[in-house]
DNA sequence: TCGAAAATGTTGAATGTTCAAGAATTGGGA
DNA sequence: TCCCAATTCTTGAACATTCAACATTTTCGA
């Protein structure tokens, strides 16, 4: 194990021996983590997302791609701008994994014929087979939120997520 | 620019030629994104994140960065496997994280006396005094957000964010 | 007491993301 | 019309994260 003591050239050493007499909290802690909105939705994303993925790993696909497909279902082209928007990546990123869905046969690249900088992307009839078995997969796990932690309070929490979105946007 | 043709073997054509037909919206909106919780969250989450971000890069620390100085603020001493489940990274990423802000001199690592297999991280006094930047940046995004979303919603999303964090883990 | 299994951190390779730059196309003003 | 700036997407290099394997230490049952 690599401890880096030269680091700690110039620092107070009253932390380390303090720990052993602090066996009871202080009543007021320490500003925790827990009080800041940021941090509390960083964990419930975090926990909802590990969820969502064990259900989809089921089918080896990850959300993000989970989302693309759900987007080009409706048939239509769509640039890749807009789809970076809608899946929440960056576009570099998004190009990836289009490459990699491509490879997949999931979806197909054409060039929009009225704005040629543009590339559409559609759905193939195996994304969209696959995104119908994704979908009752996502069900699944909506339901058993809804089952744990009660409609009422799902339904609040999404009108009040969409209404932060609309005031932080 | 590159659009592979040779991925749509075998695809329905009928999705492109469609899309000129279907101007107004279907009535039901083809099961959108938005009506998943798991993508609210995402979205909101990215969104708050990035402002916060966008604060803390004034002084070019991370988000995460800023996290781990929090918790080690109570001057005592965290393993690693703690502060990874506070700060939300996991084992591999944190290690790596912490290397650079012992580079940085803002933490240093002791062996636990008690128990050797274990690392205990400490706050130097250079982290404090940048933590105590920190927090003032991130005060004034929580205080921006209270002021453009309201008292009353932030504090109810908040209890909701919290009941959730429980019920799902 | 001994030894196997569990717990804790770190490492290196594989993988993924991001940043900056580039290519192609469009738009709009001189 | 022509050219330069803006838009759209992709690429390659730098960077960060993750997975699996490892080393160390502790725990606990035989």
């Amino acid at each position: 194990m690599h401890i880096d003591r030269a680091a700690t050239a110039g620092h107070s050493f009253k932390s380390g021996p303090q720990a052993k007499f602090t066996v009871a909290k202080p009543p007021h802690p320490n500003t925790p983590l827990t009080e800041h909105l940021a941090y509390l939705l960083a964990q419930a994303n975090r926990e909802i997302n590990r969820q969502l993925e064990s259900r989809l790993s089921t089918e080896g696909v990850p959300v993000e791609q989970w989302r693309i497909l759900k987007v080009l279902s409706d048939g239509e082209g769509h640039s890749m701008g807009d789809l970076a928007e809608a899946v929440l990546l960056n576009h570099p990123t998004l190009t990836k994994m289009i490459d990699r869905m491509v490879s997949d046969s999931l979806v197909y690249r054409r060039q929009d014929a009225n704005d040629r900088r543009k590339v559409l992307m559609f759905i193939s009839d195996r994304g969209k087979a696959l995104c119908k078995r994704l979908n009752s997969l996502a069900a699944s796990q909506e339901a058993y939120i809804l089952a744990n932690y009660g409609d009422k309070a799902t339904g609040e929490l999404k009108r009040l997520l969409e209404n932060l979105i609309d005031a932080a946007s």
